[in-house]
DNA sequence: CCCATACATTGACGGACGTCAATAGAACGC
DNA sequence: GCGTTCTATTGACGTCCGTCAATGTATGGG
């Protein structure tokens, strides 16, 4: 007998939920990490944030095309610096989208994507370290 | 014919590696994702760093150490609010601690960690926005 | 000594995911 | 219309990894 009234929020791990399985875009869910303690929803919720960019090809898109002239870049541009094949880049750049990381735009026959600062920020907010109380 | 000299910093990522999957603590590697183009070989290590707190469970380890009365935890006592295996939670604490994130101080049968606020920094760091240039 | 406790390791299983070839879809020029 | 170009989707394959049961290792009490 480990809990009869399960007292930790949202403890359960081992059932496997089979959710739709759609690509939630990152929001700010909950206070930093080392502010206060994560409920099993909550950090969740914020590893699939953080898994979208545990990848070297999307960190290096984003790189990219944060770096990029005019802000903007061209898919076509990002297959060869990449080094990888379009179907691969194309996946990566859908990815980084739905998560709320970039933004497309389609001038004519191309893509063109940009970075939203914002929602990078949001996962940086969330390794903040915590004020230190009272002093 | 698209490159004959690959003009691309390390693009390759078709070959596989075999590398000796040694567990690399987290340290700064790179300068922050939106400020410069990331070449292959640091997108591998800042994904690598950012995959070992994409995961629910870590996340909530870290934060429930963090929050801990005197910054630290015994290992028995987080079995139960993480809902896990304590193998489970052993391997995570494991993984948390080959990346720098925690430290890990053994006093009789028990083991006692506490975060490393400063590896943490370095994850943030990495997502910091790049100074306006000019003005 | 022997047993109980705390933690780590091993081995196995199943799901998640990064990758590519092949194909489909959309937009443009002629 | 028709071919060309750019992008997205589909399907398949292999690897990575989170999880647990079982076992191993160490520490301490009586």
């Amino acid at each position: 007998m480990i809990t009869s009234a399960d007292p930790y929020a949202g403890s359960t791990a081992g059932g496997r939920a089979l959710e739709p399985k759609t690509t939630k875009p990152i929001e700010a869910c909950c206070s930093p990490v080392l502010e206060s303690t994560l409920a099993e929803a909550e950090a969740a919720e914020l590893a699939a944030a953080f898994k979208v960019i545990a990848d070297p090809a999307r960190l290096r898109l984003l790189s990219l095309i944060a770096n990029a002239a005019d802000g903007e870049v061209c898919a076509c541009d990002l297959v060869a610096p990449l080094g990888r094949s379009q179907p691969t880049v194309s996946h990566h750049l859908s990815v980084l989208t739905g998560a709320g990381l970039l933004e497309r735009e389609k001038r004519g026959r191309w893509a063109w994507y940009r970075v939203v600062p914002d929602r990078i920020e949001v996962l940086r907010a969330a390794l903040a370290a915590p004020v230190p109380a009272a002093r």
